[in-house]
DNA sequence: GATTGTAATTGAACGATGTTCAATATATTT
DNA sequence: AAATATATTGAACATCGTTCAATTACAATC
């Protein structure tokens, strides 16, 4: 068989995207093989490569995808005033989302590209401007010369709430119960935020 | 040919296990192979599961060795006195740690148990011995009435260090080059200690 | 409408992977 | 010397991602 017209191009893009997200959702990221992709979409495993370059292209755009989704989550809805609620609520959503999102996180997380690929240029602009909403809420906290402390923070941050939320949820360091993250996470906030107020007294 | 002499059982084990850092070392955790790491030592790739149940074992029994070096690394040499100076010099040996074996790390954090796999209890201590050198410095901030609070605050500090060398060494988030995790990291403990000291008032 | 060109689809194949296991050969015990 | 136990192997199994010639349907051209 061969040149059916079923789907365009751009559809079935769609498709095995869509087939791979809910094998992921089901199955975890190892659970994601192009023959069980394949036939979930009542293709064969060729044509997966007809359409992705490779597996890693493929789970790139879950990422991506993933990351405008928590992107969305995060400014649904605004957030508090004041520098520590406002944290603190960013930082709880983002926590509910992963949690909500547990294996296509890991997958985000967890997948690596085999040495020497590079992520698209494309995709680090969807994770900037992640940080761009942190960043406006800590710039408060500091002198408006100092743009290289507010971007060290919202790193620091961004990196210590990760870790954290990564911890608690592989379990691996068996540290954090996965209820007492965001407690670990506002503690964070608060004294972080405490002590740049004391150090900065603005 | 069958039961050759040349080693014990002992032997074997570690002959195995050396040839296995051997390989995660020079290529990485993706290197390494039964088949592989069999032709190292001059075995069959079966008679490594004489000796290991399965890879994931080994990897687990390489990751504790690690543990123990790290603990090694960041005890043989006596931590200046003062909160953050002592915590900056631990975080300091870890990062750099971290970074001389950069590739073994790598095992010991993107390594994955199978889904229902679980790591055995002799490992937990080993991480366990790790936390209480934070917890002894970290101390003095709290009241001692407050061990909840002291524990939450090694936790969160591990895992923002954690957090910071795993993004800083993937690269993947572009966030942090390698040389800046450590100022990410003396921020992180400056103003985290700030602020518990402010809000402590010890 | 017939001919040509283009692009999609397949199934088989390749070289890997971790793991299992009967067969075998050596040590050890009786 | 015979019997038992154990270490070792190599082939086999079921996977995996990926490639590619062959096939077929559609689109463009005449």
């Amino acid at each position: 068989m061969a040149r059916r017209a079923d789907h365009t191009r751009d559809e079935l893009t769609k498709l095995v995207l869509a087939a791979a997200r809910e094998i992921v959702v089901e199955e975890g990221f190892r659970g994601l093989t192009t023959r069980k992709l394949a036939a979930r979409i009542g293709y064969s495993a060729g044509s997966i490569y007809n359409v992705f370059h490779n597996i890693d292209a493929l789970i790139i755009e879950i990422d991506a995808s993933l990351l405008d989704e928590l992107f969305e989550a995060v400014t649904s809805e605004p957030l508090p005033g004041g520098v520590e609620p406002a944290l603190k609520a960013l930082a709880r959503r983002y926590v509910v989302f992963v949690q909500n999102n547990q294996n296509l996180w890991n997958l985000l997380f967890e997948h690596r590209l085999p040495p020497g690929e590079v992520l698209p240029d494309w995709y680090y602009p969807k994770l900037e401007r992640l940080l761009a909403i942190v960043e406006e809420r800590l710039r408060p906290l500091f002198d408006d010369s100092d743009a290289a402390a507010v971007g060290r923070s919202v790193r620091l941050l961004w990196a210590g709430v990760h870790g954290i939320a990564s911890l608690a949820g592989t379990g691996k360091l068996k540290i954090i119960s996965s209820d007492g993250a965001m407690e670990l996470i506002d503690d964070l906030i608060d004294n972080y935020v405490a002590g740049v107020r004391a150090n900065n007294r603005i």
